[in-house]
DNA sequence: TAGATTGTTAATCGATTAACAATC
DNA sequence: TAGATTGTTAATCGATTAACAATC
């Protein structure tokens, strides 16, 4: 039996990678949960219990962990090493701007592919010369996905309207991991409970930001 | 004293006031908890101990919640009519589709300008025939919040590198409220705690995708 | 009336914070 | 040694779920 980890888990995880990324210390150095609470702004204790509950214990008293080791700690938890390969079912504004995601790349991900149904799009390419992705259409993704059995994971980010059919036509192809960032909250069918779905609906926080400003004393 | 409410709870009463958009109903029609669950996927238990938090008591037994009332309440929590408007920093292409972003236009928020300091963006001007926004330079940003004492909150799209820089620059040109899609966690300075923050760093949700696809049993 | 649905309280669950013995 | 920092447990906090009397 796995134990379950959540989002906050995982979310804090990538925050410690990504600041050691940006440390960039040699890796016979030692960093302590009081310097990640410095640079990443979870608290020392917080460090310390997801470390903890993840089974990392390789801290040394007084000195901290050991850059190198929990560099590999974390990789392995990211499985930044499987080096997954995702598509982008969505070639608007904002699958192309995820399509070349710094973030990304920084975590090994590489976007193969995008997908949409308009014709001024498909057929075209974008991204940096060396790293251009093909924009395909939709018909076209039982094909791909067949010819790349690696992929598994899909963004989806077209509009709100169509976004439950889309991840429908999906979980038919096989895809096994959704992340929709339309801001409309989508359903996994009941009978594919093994597909991974994230509601990543973007923009949807502002809408705390405008409640505090507006509900002031 | 007031109450404190949770992003979690803001987040469903949008889906509430999302459904209620979409479904369409006439004004006289009742709505059950049951019904919203149906249509939010959020539990009728959940819905209506939201409602009791918010001291939104309107409903009647056997039928539910008066579509016309629950609209009205929805929409005062949510500060709909208080037709924020709201700037965006930089306008890469996160940026411009957040300009042109639906779910804003659902819930009367308005971006007036967006700043860049790129000079092939500068000057020019997005949108379709009618809502055209202004791009204008990050320096004309004092000025333009001078002109326009009505705007308190930022969108913030910038690269990651300049994500805290900017920051800082919106805070200390007045702005009280910032929603940051970097992938970064920025903070607010000490000396500035009535600033609004919200780190919606967009993307980063892919990794409890990943990390349960790669950690099956 | 019987059935459905609310408002509200209590129980449960999960996540964060605090504390501290162990020890390098 | 004294001080710092870990690993781990316990306490606290907050959010969700369950239950049910009230009542239309």
């Amino acid at each position: 039996m796995k134990k379950k980890i959540s989002l906050r888990v995982i979310r804090r995880i990538s925050f410690y990678y990504e600041a050691l990324l940006k440390l960039n210390l040699p890796e016979t150095n030692y960093i302590s949960s009081k310097k990640l609470e410095e640079v990443t702004g979870v608290s020392c204790n917080q460090v310390r219990q997801d470390f903890f509950y993840l089974g990392i214990s390789i801290g040394k008293q007084k000195k901290g962990y050991l850059v190198k080791k929990l560099f590999r700690e974390l990789r392995r938890i990211l499985s930044i090493d499987h080096g997954a390969r995702v598509i982008i079912i969505g070639a608007g504004r904002i699958g192309q701007a995820l399509s070349n995601y710094k973030l990304f790349k920084d975590r090994n991900i590489t976007v193969t592919a995008l997908f949409d149904i308009k014709p001024g799009l498909v057929g075209t390419e974008i991204g940096k010369p060396g790293q251009k992705k093909p924009i395909l259409h939709v018909d076209q993704l039982d094909a791909y996905l067949n010819e790349n059995p690696d992929i598994h994971i899909a963004l989806l980010t077209v509009p709100e309207e169509a976004a439950q059919e889309t991840l429908d036509r999906l979980i038919a192809h096989g895809i096994k991991g959704v992340v929709n960032f339309a801001p409309k909250i989508l359903k996994v069918p009941r009978e594919s409970k093994d597909v991974q779905l994230i509601n990543d609906c973007i923009g949807t926080s502002l809408y705390k930001i405008v409640y505090q400003l507006y509900n002031k004393k």
